[in-house]
Parts: structure tokens; sequence; C-alpha cells
DNA sequence: ATAGGTAGTGAGTGGCCACTACCTTACGGT
DNA sequence: ACCGTAAGGTAGTGGCCACTCACTACCTAT
């Protein structure tokens, strides 16, 4: 195996072991482990534990700019505002991958780290801003629920037996832009409302076929 | 002094190291040295590191809802919010606070500290929508851009000689509810738009005197 | 066959750190 | 005087962990 795809694996290796954990909690041996080498030959490939962490951050800042330029698609607007909404709803489903977003955050403590964290931040903003061309108060209210999905999913909320699933994982908690006000779908937020799985897909984002599964995303460079 | 008083100067230290660091990331002897105590008798005071943790945590939820309470004083539904809106947003230059937040999501991953991050979101999320009496969908809004604030302080974007700074310190993020829809005021993010503070504190919240500070909050019990 | 480069490991090591055992001082009541 | 109790310190200790060093196996090209 070569080192570039040894370098990749580990990388894979380090997203689900930072995410619980982040960079502090979590042991290069936990993380070598996982990817099934030795722990010393983890720092001929990444020099120290936190390059490995940043590298981690920057491939999954890099991941989601990757995912929104592919749901966009030809789109522009709030039609790619949408199409992105949904496969970040998508995301919902990939728990290390937003839980690595949160250390990130949590992490900024450290300079090399915020550097990292605020450059990915903003490639992504401009990203969207980019595609969209959509004013900053809509581009706000996007990255804002979409800290919340992070938090909520962090807190495990729609685990708990509670109306907190049922308003996390409601359309229009995952498309609240869609409807801004007015006419709110009869959502069922006071029935039972299907508490299983993670709302299914009922949107459009037909246009590169069903792109809305997160596993099928290009591997992220470097 | 006695143990009690101790007990929360120490949490008073706690919640500035914690905010660098987070759990994992700090020791207790940086803490008992900021304390002014010996490292071993921060275990006289609490049972251990994590629980030390979970009260800084509580605190700062509680902490939260207490300001809430009184900011909105008699006020309910969009008044209420937006007193609160305003006194969050003083809450910007308390930069220790808000990451003892991040890192509180972050921690998620331990079950103990899930659960006091999941009970202290919850109490907060109920207090507000008690007092505002407002639809999901605005505490909704009110939260998510919380949370925006909050990692916008981790990356510490306003140190940026950028638009980023314009964007965050800007009045329209602060409080982008007060004008919903339509004649979006002409936001100056072309112009310079007065980089200079964190949006002097022009709103009303003249309840019970000048509040909007933060030092002067109510001692959290406990 | 030999020379060199690359993938990979076993065995440390020095330092940090949560937590413990035990001692000292001060004070209040009888 | 005497004792109990509560505040606080000194000196450890066991374990984890990032990172290093020396070494082996294999592969390729001359």
């Amino acid at each position: 195996m070569s080192a570039q795809q040894r370098r990749e694996s580990v990388l894979a290796a380090a997203v689900e072991e930072f995410a619980n954990g982040g960079l502090t909690g979590t042991s290069t041996e936990a993380i070598a482990t996982r990817a099934g080498i030795s722990q010393p030959y983890l720092f001929r490939l990444f020099p120290t534990k936190k390059a490995l962490f940043i590298a981690v951050v920057e491939s999954s800042f890099a991941r989601t700019a990757a995912l929104f330029e592919q749901v966009a698609g030809e789109r522009t607007g709030k039609a790619a505002l949408d199409a992105m909404k949904e496969s970040y709803s998508g995301l919902l489903a990939d728990r290390s991958y937003l839980l690595t977003q949160l250390h990130a955050y949590a992490g900024c403590y450290d300079p090399d780290v915020r550097v990292a964290t605020r450059s990915g931040f903003r490639r992504l903003w401009e990203t969207v801003e980019r595609i969209t061309g959509l004013p900053v108060d809509e581009l706000r209210f996007f990255f804002a629920h979409g800290m919340l999905i992070n938090v909520s999913v962090a807190m495990d909320l729609s685990a708990v037996d509670d109306r907190w699933a049922q308003i996390i994982c409601s359309p229009t908690f995952l498309n609240p832009l869609l409807e801004p006000d007015g006419s709110t779908e009869p959502d069922g937020s006071t029935g039972p409302a299907s508490s299983t799985g993670p709302a299914s897909s009922t949107g459009p984002a037909s246009s590169t076929g069903p792109t809305s599964t997160v596993d099928e995303l290009p591997a992220v460079p470097r």
C-alpha cells in the first residue's frame, strides 16, 4: 500500500476517532489501531497529532464544499440553496462528520486549528455565496441552521423520546426556509410524526441523480 | 473562606480555563492555580474533573436562562425575544462564556456531559418558549443564530480584517429578526460600516435598569 | 548480486496529569 | 487546657501518551 493511500485511510480513521474526544481527548494509538497500522508509523505519515487533526478539519470542510457544488449542479439562487439544505440534511446520518465540525470550532483556542477552521469556514461560505448569489441575510440563515443541526446531533436530541425528536426531525427543521412564513404545511408536530429514520428525502435534487447519499462523495484531495 | 465560597471561586476559575482546552485539554492544576488553591484541594471541592466541568456547563446554561428571564421583564412575544437577543449580543464580550457553550456541545461524546448539556439546553429552550410564547419556528431561528454567534466568536472572525468583522458585528447579524423579510435595510456590507465595538446597545431593555452588561449578572446557584 | 529506497514494527522514554495519603493550622465550644 | 472539625498544603503515584530510535522485510533497478 502506498504512503498516499495509507495517509487517506489514516485520515478516515482519524475522522471517526476524533469525532469522539476531539483533538485532546483522542489518542494517536486509537487512530492507528483503527487504521490498522502501528502507532509509530502514524508519525511517519503525519508529523504531529495536531497536523493530523487539522488535515481532518480541512478535509471535512472541503468535502462539504464539494458536496454543495455537486448537488447545486447548474442551479443558482434559492433553488441551489434548497439543494444544499437537502444535502446537508443527508449528513444527519453521518454523525462523525458533524461532530468533527463541532470539534473544529471548539478547538479554535489553538491558533493553528483556528486558522484552519477559519479558512475552511470562509471557503465554504464563499462557495455558497458564489453559487447561490443570495444576500448575506439568507446565507446567514442557512449557516445558522446548519450550526443548530450540528449541536442537535451532538446532543443526540433525536434519541430522546421527546418532542425534541419531532422538532429536529420534522421537515420544517431540515428545510425551514422552504416556507418562510404563513401557511406552514400541516407538519406532524402534533401527531406522532413518523419518528423513524432521519426524514426521508422527499425533495427534488434530481439533477445529478441520487446524490443525496453521503458515501459516494468525491474523495477529498490531499 | 468557607468551602462554598471556595467552590464558587473555583467554578469561576474553571470557566476561564475550560474555555481554552475544554474538558480534556485543561489540567486541574491550571484551574487550581487560577483559583489560588493547591491542586489537590480542588478534589476536596469537586469529586472529579468531569464533575467540575459539568458544574461549569450547568452554571453556564443557568446563567443564560437567568439573564433571559431578567431582561425580558414583563414582556412577552417578540418584544421579549428582542430583549433576549439584545442581551445575548452583550455576551459577545464574554468570550469564555461562549466558548464554554461550544465545549459543552463538543463534549457530548461523554454520556454524562451529554445529559447535562441536553438538560441545560432543554431548560433554556423551555424558558424562552414559556416567556415568549412564540411558535417553534421563531424559537429555532433564535437559537440557530445564537449558535452561529458562538462559532463566530470561537473562530474570532471579528479579529480578521475582513468583511467578516462587518458581517458579524453588523446590527443585522446581532438582531436579524428585526427585519425578517422585504425592504432589507441597505446594510452597510458594501460601505465601511462602523466596525468599531460590538454594536452599541441602542435597544430598549430598560425594564430593570441597565442590565445589558454581563458582569452584574445574578450569581448562579450551586 | 548489490545497492538503495520505501513500508512497517517493537521497544522504549520523558513528561504530564488525575487523583490519593497524610500532615498542619486555626478556631469554637466546653 | 482539650478536643473536634473544617480549611488547606506537601509529597507522592500510577498510568497514559506523544513522540523517538533502531531495526526488519520487501521491492526495484542497475
